[in-house]
DNA sequence: AGAGTGACTGGCT
DNA sequence: GAGCCAGCCACTC
């Protein structure tokens, strides 16, 4: 992996910009990549809020948890130093998961771009 | 400079 | 829903 995220000279601010979306996710709620990267208008990619979350592994209080793929899956739990660290964070918060999907993850999607839209 | 890789997505089968 | 494929950007070797 990049161990510049050590010091993190100025990756660009969109760092900052999904953590601090991934802050706003309410408990109990998740978002997507895309969401994030649509809200954030990142040519990057969805892919590149990944290699962000990758980033904050471990960092402040980024609840990566709360984060996962359009199909709801939690595609980083691998990251969370166990593979059941994710599903318990989510379960502890009031999220369902199910065979590493978020029960009626239709429903509890939380997107910026709807959320926050104006 | 080119090839491989990835916490992704959308479209099709 | 599950699988395959192509597009996507940043990074590493």
């Amino acid at each position: 992996m990049a161990k510049t995220t050590e010091n993190l000279p100025e990756q660009r601010d969109y760092f900052a910009e999904v953590y601090e979306i991934v802050r706003l996710v309410p408990v109990g709620r998740v978002t997507t990549y895309g969401a994030i990267a649509r809200y954030l208008s990142l040519r990057a990619g969805a892919r590149m809020v990944g290699w962000a979350m990758s980033a904050s592994h471990g960092q402040l209080d980024v609840p990566a948890q709360r984060v996962v793929n359009s199909s709801g899956i939690l595609s980083g739990k691998n990251f969370f130093g166990h593979p059941m660290r994710m599903q318990e964070l989510l379960e502890a918060e009031g999220v369902a998961i199910q065979d590493d999907r978020v029960v009626d993850f239709k429903t509890r999607l939380w997107d910026p771009s709807t959320e926050l839209a104006v």
